[in-house]
Order: C-alpha cells, then sequence, then structure tokens
DNA sequence: ATGGTGGTCATACCA
C-alpha cells in the first residue's frame, strides 16, 4: 500500500502534474490539498482515464480536498461533529480496509489572530473526530497538509521562525494531542536528522536554497505503523515548470 | 522593517 498526499495549490493549474505523478509512481492513494475548485467542475473523467477513482470535496476560490485511488472509497465523509464550516478541508473514506483521513489544516495567518484561533478550534474538534474514528475503525490514515512543522529538525531555520505560525507551541501540542491519540509520524520513524522539507515559500528562490518547511504529514495509527516500510518525500514534482509549493510526501506500507 | 511569488478573479484575499 503506497499512499501519498500533495497539496497542489489548484488542481485546475496541477491537473497535468498529477496525472503524470500517477502514472510515474502508481500510488494506491493519492491525497490532494487545495484544490480550489467546485464539485461541478471537478475533472473526474480524466483521473478515471488514468485507470483511478476519485472523491472530492471543493469550493469556488480556496480551499477543497480530494482522494484519488485504485480502490472504491467508501463511507465518506466531508462534515463532521461540532464543526459547521463552510471551508473544505476535510475528507475521510475507506479504501482497502484502511480508514484515510485527508486534512488541509488551517493556515493561522500569526499568532493572536482571529484566523489562529480558528486553527486551534478546528484542530480541537479534528482532534475529538479522530479519536471517534480509531474507535471506529481497525486501521487509520491521517494526512495531509498539516500547516505545523512538528519540531525544529522539520524548519530550516528554527531561529527565524521560532514561535511563528506554523511553529508556535500551541500548533506543536495541537499536533501531539493527535499523536497521543495513537498515530505516528511515519516520516520520523524511518528519518530522525532535520532538512527534510515538503514545502518552500514561492518568494526569494526559497526552494533552490533549501529553506523550507516539513508540514504535509502522514500519520498512522500505532498498529498499521509497525507494517512502514518505506517513508520519503519527492522533490520532483517542485522541481516543475509551474510547481505547486508543496511537494509529495509518501509513506510504502506491507499491506 | 519591508516585500518578495503565485492562484483566483478581475480586487483584494489567501497562503
Amino acid at each position: 500500500m503506497k499512499i501519498a498526499s500533495w497539496n497542489v495549490n489548484s488542481l485546475k493549474v496541477r491537473l497535468p502534474q498529477v496525472l503524470d505523478w500517477l502514472e510515474h509512481e502508481q500510488p494506491d492513494v493519492l491525497a490532494l490539498q487545495e484544490t480550489k475548485i467546485t464539485d461541478e467542475v471537478f475533472p473526474a473523467k480524466a483521473i478515471e482515464e488514468a485507470g483511478y477513482q476519485v472523491v472530492f470535496s471543493g469550493q469556488k476560490t480556496y480551499n477543497g480536498v480530494a482522494m484519488i485511488a485504485k480502490q472504491t472509497p467508501d463511507d465518506v465523509v466531508t462534515d463532521i461533529e461540532g464543526l459547521d464550516d463552510p471551508q473544505r478541508r476535510i475528507l475521510a473514506a475507506t479504501i482497502d480496509d484502511i480508514r484515510v483521513v485527508n486534512l488541509y489544516v488551517v493556515n493561522g495567518q500569526a499568532p493572536g489572530t482571529e484566523k489562529f484561533a480558528y486553527k486551534l478550534n478546528w484542530l480541537q474538534k479534528v482532534t475529538d473526530f479522530l479519536d471517534q474514528q480509531l474507535n471506529d475503525y481497525q486501521n487509520v490514515i491521517v494526512l495531509g497538509d498539516f500547516n505545523i512543522a512538528p519540531d525544529d529538525r522539520d524548519v530550516h531555520d528554527p531561529e527565524k521562525w521560532h514561535e511563528k505560525i506554523l511553529c508556535t507551541t500551541e500548533e506543536r501540542s495541537a499536533l501531539n494531542r493527535i499523536l497521543d491519540l495513537g498515530f505516528q509520524d511515519s516520516f520520523r520513524l524511518l528519518h530522525d536528522q532535520g532538512g527534510y522539507f515538503s514545502w518552500w515559500d514561492y518568494r526569494m528562490n526559497k526552494f533552490s536554497r533549501g529553506m523550507g518547511l516539513r508540514i504535509d504529514l502522514i500519520l498512522a495509527s500505532d498498529e498499521l505503523s509497525e507494517t512502514l516500510s518505506a517513508a520519503y518525500i519527492d522533490l520532483e514534482p517542485r522541481k516543475n515548470e509551474r510547481p505547486s509549493d508543496h511537494t509529495p510526501v509518501v509513506a510504502e506500507f506491507d499491506w
């Protein structure tokens, strides 16, 4: 089971790159964030012609999530208890006996803002939902753009980012509350070193200068994580013309 | 300290 997550920053712009990546990498599941496209015009046909099935929850201009899979996604959920939210950031489905929860976590702008408070509340409600998912399903994967760098190894310049958005103690504590439910950061099970990133700001040539953050994560429930066989970040799509600012992260399980 | 790049939409907003 090869599962991946990629914030594509507009599926309309990035569809050719997504189709290329699917053909080349043949993942069983690819979770997308920031599709920025309404369900009415979602390019399902092009994805199905590539041999995949797809489910999606989109909106105009902002947010939007989708999951592309070789097996049929069942029991799709797009809204959770306690969160009456027009922003399309959550997509859960059962694929090949694994409950997969795709998240586009709120960015939060800056500590102390309204958006930051929304981020923390959103994370609390999602944490409650994930706790329920662990009760209801044997194996759970939570993946997506978390908009949180788990620790300073995941930040190119920790001093500069100290207590800045994506790196605050409050955000990291919220992530740890999710992990404490019974999840493992798949990448960190196999790699201890810093310097691995999944997002680089478009500005100031951050990618070519190696100045990024690791904010795209694949969390696996404890039992499932024991079957993890590989975890990596594929830097190639970030080198494309007109790239997303994020690149795909991948985990492979003996499943 | 500021602004820089990119997507969407056609002007600011979001990241």
